[in-house]
DNA sequence: TTATTAAGTTATAAATATATAACATTAGGA
DNA sequence: TCCTAATGTTATATATTTATAACTTAATAA
């Protein structure tokens, strides 16, 4: 079972974000980022590729399986 | 709705894979790669990264959302 | 202390991806 | 042409993500 790492909390602190701002950008909910920056599961394409497009950064940059 | 746009085929074009090797390769099924390809769904993050791993691409080479 | 805001967490429902199996179609070589 | 391998396609089952709602915790300010 491999390992989310996830960089969006750091990203978000950088740019002064709340998770519910985040959510209403990519259209998602609260909770759903909330369980995201905490590896709960692993997202589908379309939603991390929303997510590194609001921080103009790579989708690797932003993701990382571990094992 | 956005279209997934994906460049899989071209790719196992280009290094003479077939579905079946590159499912294996990845661990699904030859149909999944197949409906991938046709832009059927809208994948895992996992899945997306390790096909682009397999072709040692960026995911933003191999996948683009229209619309 | 009380109130408020952001984030963590849990349970359940709904939506969607993926597996599975079966059959159809296409392309290429013998 | 006939065979065969590769791919397309469809239906259904299973697994997983995401939504929703509710409650909790932590931090901060009044």
């Amino acid at each position: 079972m491999p390992k989310l790492i996830t960089k969006i909390k750091e990203y978000r602190a950088k740019t002064n974000m709340k998770q519910e701002e985040l959510a209403q950008l990519i259209g998602v909910r609260r909770e759903t980022i909330g369980h995201l920056e905490n590896g709960k599961y692993n997202p589908s394409l379309k939603m991390a590729m929303d997510i590194a497009k609001v921080f103009m950064v790579p989708v690797e940059e932003l993701f990382q399986f571990i094992d």
